[in-house]
Order: structure tokens, then sequence, then C-alpha cells
RNA sequence: GGUUUUGUGGCCGAGCGGCUAGGCAGCGGUCUGCAAAACCGUCUACAGCGGUUCGAAUCCGCUCGAAACCUCCA
């Protein structure tokens, strides 16, 4: 009942059930996870996705496994919007942006770099480019041809849905049937090249307005925008590994495209368990630079946005989105996030509690069961919140025995300090400041509350408010508790 | 129109057939020189209408509302 699991459950988007996680080599997990584009900076749903991912990555290794991480830069494919008409002022932007591609890539990249670091992410093993490999990329759509799911016409390559649908199903996925795709009105551009609507790109033959672009067997062009993913899950994790993440706007087309490529390269379903993330809402609306609510990973944390009136804290943003499941939408609202703040606040001191804590013979509360829940939230799908909720509960037991209401044993407390740090910490990927321990200000502090003492023991309460609210004015703050005067 | 989801208390969010979610806010206490924190107690829920069931927020149907995707855009 309060044995510690490590079975782990996972929502496989492929199947539509919660699937007990087997690995497909022992002890081994394999991950890829489609990465950011880098023609601009990843807006703040973007990163709720790469942050998710980054939990579920952690919670594998805190099972034990020996991870392979995958996820991949986008910088290259069709970065032409060649309609013909862009006489809007957009259009000009966009094409003036195109002309330095080269230069945004690299812009991006730092920056995207710069984000995993503030929002504490762990780098995946391998970050490859789409322009690295290209070669790969050929090679796949050379496969595809000769197993006849795909024909050239013009200088570009389709993907031949209705031939591959005599053999694989089309649309496993997003539960899509070609028979009904057929249906729909939308009306193909006139200079269509495809031979059924709902075939796609492989190769595209180079536009005059392309400022990066390869040579093929087909010409010169660039490579479709769905290859990109099978050629390099491919290449690093072998042609079926275990989890395939992404956004679930990316569910179709682009994964129900790459398993067909890698169905018809391969012959088989690259994933084992595809993962999708929810997007992130703000206002309770998903973000648009129409309605206002847009705003940047950097913005909200140097409080550069005007969508909320303060800035948050990395940490805090992490805690926020760790309180929604992942397969959930999130709503961002200045409510929210403020008792966000709040909640993590409540955390980290909890926390910062538990080296003081006293201990005696007996527990007064079931540790072992305690840390048993963490496992359990984390193991069905990664439910986060739940851990949270869980975890919570521990706090209100630590608070307890601070405040003598409770009691712990030495060997619990070891147990429940590692695991809850580590759940935290490893797992949650929330960092803790922990100013009390700051060598150089550690001894000036005990000083000064040295003297507020004396001052509250001599029933000085102008020294004693006084040094309390010049402190809080550098911005520490000092509490009377039971057992004397904390600060942080 | 199609596909896939979704509608929980003041706010954010779990739960998905019977058992307290949790955080923040509110109210009443305890503690405290005051403050803060903490602790104890407590109040607001499951969009609407039917159905299945001994029992439904949880399953089914309908109505109303919301979201993502529907092909060259990661």
């Amino acid at each position: 009942m309060s044995t510690i699991t490590n079975e782990l459950f996972i929502y496989n988007s492929l199947t539509g059930q919660k699937e007990k996680f087997e690995p497909i080599h022992e002890n081994r997990v394999g991950m890829y996870v489609c990465g950011p584009t880098l023609y601009s900076e990843p807006h703040m749903g973007n990163m709720r996705t790469f942050i998710n991912f980054d939990m579920i990555y952690r919670y594998l290794l805190k099972l034990g496994y020996q991870v392979k991480y995958v996820r991949n830069i986008t910088d290259a494919g069709h970065i032409t919007n060649s309609t013909g008409d862009d006489v809007d002022s957009i259009g000009k932007v966009a094409r003036l942006e195109q002309v330095q591609s080269l230069e945004i890539v690299y812009k991006y990249n730092v920056n995207f770099q710069e984000l995993q670091r503030i929002y504490n992410m762990l780098p995946p093993n391998i970050e490859p480019t789409a322009t690295g490999h290209i070669q790969e990329q050929i090679e796949i759509i050379e496969q595809i041809i000769e197993n006849g799911f795909a024909y050239v016409v013009n200088g570009s390559v389709y993907f031949d849905v209705r031939a591959y649908s005599e053999k694989f199903e089309y649309g496993i996925l997003s539960g899509r049937k070609v028979d009904e795709l057929a249906e729909e009105t939308r009306t193909l551009n006139a200079q269509d090249e495809k031979r059924f609507f709902a075939d796609f790109a492989l190769w595209k033959k180079a536009n005059p307005d392309d400022m990066q672009i390869w040579r093929s067997p087909w010409g010169n062009g660039n490579p479709g925008w769905h290859i990109e993913c099978t050629a390099m899950s491919t290449k690093y994790l072998g042609s079926q590994f275990d989890i395939h993440g992404g956004g679930l706007d990316l569910k179709f087309p682009h994964h129900e495209d790459e398993i067909a490529q890698n169905c018809g390269s391969l012959g088989c379903n690259p994933a084992k368990y595809w993962m999708h993330a929810n997007m992130l809402n703000v206002n309770g609306q998903k973000m648009s630079k129409s309605l206002g609510n847009y705003f940047l990973p950097k913005e909200i944390v140097e409080g550069t946005t005007a969508v909320f009136d303060k800035p948050y804290a990395p940490n805090v943003i992490r805690f926020s989105m760790m309180q929604a499941h992942y397969r959930s939408t999130l709503d961002f609202t200045s409510d929210s996030l403020n008792a966000a703040e709040k909640g993590f606040t409540r955390l980290s001191e909890a926390i910062d509690k538990l080296e003081k804590l006293p201990t005696v013979e007996t527990s007064s509360q079931d540790v072992q069961a305690i840390v048993a829940s963490f496992y359990k939230a984390m193991g069905d799908d990664f439910n986060a919140p739940i851990l949270l909720a869980n975890i919570f509960e521990a706090v209100k037991y630590i608070n307890s025995i601070s405040d003598g209401n409770a009691t712990i044993s030495k060997a619990d407390l070891e147990l429940l300090s590692t695991e809850l740090t580590s759940f935290v910490l490893d797992v949650l990927g929330l960092s803790l400041s922990k100013a009390s321990t700051d060598s150089k200000l550690a001894p000036v502090m005990d000083l000064v509350l040295d003297i507020r003492k004396t001052a509250r023991e001599n029933k000085d309460w102008t020294t004693s408010d006084k040094i309390r609210d010049g402190l809080a004015a550098a911005g520490i703050v000092v509490k009377d508790g039971k057992e004397g005067t904390s600060w942080s």
C-alpha cells in the first residue's frame, strides 16, 4: 500500500489510452521532441511544451532510465510565402527577414539556449539541426519513392497518400480518414502539382526568392517540413523508439505525416508512445498578437510585458505550469500567477525548514506513504498537479513538526528530506534560492538579528521594528517564530 | 462543415462510478509586543436537460458554450 512503485503509465495519443510504459530496450528510453523553429523567439506557449517535456525527461531520469533525449532545431524548410500577392506591409517585413534568415537562426539559437537556462531546463542529449541533415532527408525520400509511396513532379517530390493508404492507415494518429478528407470542400491551389489533395511535399523545388537552397537528385530545392523529424529521429534513435512528443498543434499534419514517412520508408511507426502537450492560454484566450495577450518568456520574467503588471520569477512560472496537467490547457492570469507565487514561497520555506527539524523516536505520520504518493502521482501519466497536492500535504506535516504539533523520526526525516527535495528540484525542475546559506550574508544577518534580539528582550520595539523594516526594504523578510527568528 | 478535445466552487486547477484533491483568496480561532509566517476550524462546485446504475462531477444521449487542427505553416 505504501510501497514505492516505479510503475509508469503514459497516455498514448496513438491509442487514446493510458498504457503501462515498457521501453523497447530494457532500462533505456529513446525520446524525440519537436523543438523550436528559429525564425522567431519562442513564445510562452512554446515554452510550456518544452518545459513539460523537460519534466517528463526528468522523471524518466529519476526512475533510473538511461534516456536519450533528442530535440531538433528547425533552421530550414519552407520559409517562403510565395503567394505572389504580399502587397501588405506584413508581407514586406517577412520578406526582409527572409533575406537575413541565417542571421536570424543564429540570433534565435542563442536566445533559445538562454531561455533554457532561465527556465532551468535540462539540455537534451542531442539538439540536431535540419540543415545539418539534408543528406539524410534526401535518402529517406529516395527510399519512400522506391517503395512506391511518393512521386516526382517538376522538381518536387510528393508523398502519395492514396498509394500509402492501400498498405497503411493514413490518419491513424489524428483520427482523420482519407475518404472524409476527400469530401472536404477545400479548393486546391490552381497551380497544384499534387495528384491528390491530401498528398504533401517531401521535397520542394526552389523558388527564386529562397535564400537557402540545397541540391538533390530532383534538382535544387528545400526539404518538406515534416521530413526533417523523420530523418533526425531515425538517425539518432533508430527506426523505432519509445516516446515521440510535441505540442498538440503538431498532431496533424506534422506528426501524422511523420508516421506516414516512417512507415513509407522503414515500414513502421517511429514511436511506441506518442505524447502531446496542451496549449497555454492567457486571460482565457489563446495567445495572439491581435488580442494583446501575447508575450515572450523573457518579458514575463523581466516584467516588460503589458499583459501583467509585475514580473514573475521563472520558478513561479514553472511552478504554475506544474500545477496543471501537461495534457490540459492552462490559463495564465495575474490571479493565477500571484497564487502560484505565494504557493511556491510556501513550498520553498517548508523545504528550508527540513534541515532544522527536531527528530524523535517515532513519526506521527506514515512518511513511507507520503513518499509513495509522490511516485504514484508521477507514475500516473506524469500527474504533476497531484504530485504537488501530495507535496503540500508534506508541507503541512513539516510545518506541524516545526510548530511542535507533530513528530518525525530521524530515519523518516532523512527519507522525506531526500525525496521531497529530489521531486521538487530534480523532477519538477524548480530551484530554491537559499539566501540563508549565503556565505557572506549569513554572518552579517546573525549579527543584526542578535542585536534585534537584545532589543526585543529589552522591549525596545522601536529599535527592533527599525531593523525589521530596514531589512524588509532591502528585500529580506524577518519572521519571529517559536524557535527564534528566521529570515529569507 | 469535419477530426480531436473540453465546460468543476471567488480565481487557477486535480479527480473521471461510491472514499478530503491541492494552491491562492474569504470567514472564525490559536500563537504573537506588533507584523509576517504557521497551525486548527469553516464557507462557496461539478454548464443545462434526459438516460443507465443500488449509487454519477465521473458512463450514454441531446442542447448550449469554449479550444486545437483541417496540408507546404514548426
